[in-house]
DNA sequence: GTTTTTGAACTGACTGGTCAGTGCAAAAAC
DNA sequence: GTTTTTGCACTGACCAGTCAGTTCAAAAAC
């Protein structure tokens, strides 16, 4: 297992601004970013990795304030609850996710690359991110399909958004003609986000040590259908 | 949403015994089924869907035995703790999953049908089963990653019983010649359960009035490669 | 340039509530 | 008459959220 890296903190501060205490302190700042700003991630950090290992009732608030090295009091001058800092901490890695997949795939069109090209490196995207902030892919994946909780909403927003960077390229590919149009967009695009999260979780969770290049190999000959057949 | 069926009772108790009051207890019974196993299974059915919905830690005791119809102190007079009867639902229903797999696959040898057959045949079974027992499913997926927990190792155990299923089937199929010797049995292997496993909750949840065949043909068809190319 | 004031950021003891697990006598089931 | 279930009161640990008070760097006053 590798020690689980986490979220880095974010230029523009949050995509959809919640009123916590008072808004848009640009007051005391030291090297561009705000005390308050740092003390935000250093709870992100910690939160995210003692969520994704004992879920988000079992992770108390006293021991996350504790491994951010911060007083609990903190917590709450930072954050409106606990479930609001796990909602920030959810729209913040996911946006992270998104960026990285639409990034990937536009590289590739502006390369030239055909939309199979696309959805390669949109996989191979993915796996960077989960190899970078696995503690992240974890704790979203466990909270992905529960019902009945505070933060349904914003998983919903989440969801959508990861999703539709991969429909989107179908979409392309179907209007092209690259892909077969028999092909089901929602349910190939969740298939495919499942393929590389269950792949990229087993090899980091069972085999650490192989190469991202390797994984990747991997998942392409299975997308590729390069399966049956003489080696 | 379907509402959430429940895991039916299992012929033989459990694959691994756990001390729990008297063992083999024989005693009483009707029908070939003893009053304890119904109570048993009561709870179990109460305990899948409320934990699936919230959690593990978000269920309380007082819910599980409510929502049985059963008072509490009858949940631990069945189990010995919270988390025994937790470990016991989890054995419980990977139990009946990877008997289904298997079966299909053995179906699949039976009528001589090739490797890749009996991958579309798990893949089928594999999307019966969740779509049976979506409650089972989701909770599965919420605690298979999860580190520093109780149950861990039970975990373990059960994950592997599931992947080997599948992985015992890429083997043959590059023994015989029919699969490529260059593909990744173990990591291959996971990204067809995570295929299955989101596609599948992605149906469950957001088109449930899809068929299974329809699911399944859109899977199929993904993993044959038949995503380029021509309608 | 020294003193005073301000207020954002932080602290940690405390509170009110919740929940796993216990104990047990009486009833029901078999 | 033995096993299982019930109902319910109780305990002790734990935990989310609060709040009165502290810190300190920068701004204001002089």
């Amino acid at each position: 297992m590798t020690p689980p890296r986490t979220l880095p903190p974010v230029p523009s501060p949050r995509s959809i601004p919640v009123t916590i205490g008072a808004m848009d302190s640009s007051s005391t700042r030291s090297g561009g970013r705000t005390r308050r700003e740092a003390t935000r991630q250093k709870l992100y950090e910690a939160a995210v990795t003692l969520i994704a290992e004992q879920g988000f009732s079992a992770t108390t608030v006293d021991e996350i304030a504790e491994r951010a090295g911060v007083a609990k009091g903190t917590v709450y001058y930072n954050f409106a609850s606990k479930s609001v800092l796990f909602e920030e901490l959810l729209r913040h890695g996911v946006g992270l996710l998104t960026a990285s997949l639409r990034e990937a795939a536009e590289q590739t069109a502006r390369d030239g690359g055909s939309k199979v090209d696309a959805l390669d490196a949109m996989i191979r995207a993915g796996l960077g991110f989960i190899a970078r902030y696995p503690a992240f892919t974890q704790l979203y994946v466990a909270e992905l399909w529960r019902t009945n909780r505070a933060w349904q909403s914003t998983l919903m927003v989440v969801r959508r958004e990861v999703v539709a960077a991969i429909e989107d390229v179908l979409r392309d590919g179907v209007a092209s003609g690259e892909f077969s149009d028999e092909i089901d967009v929602q349910l190939t695009a969740a298939a495919l986000v499942g393929m590389v999260l269950v792949a990229a979780l087993d090899w980091q969770s069972f085999q650490p040590e192989r190469s991202l290049d390797d994984v990747h190999a991997a998942l392409s000959r299975l997308l590729q259908g390069r399966v049956s057949g003489r080696g």
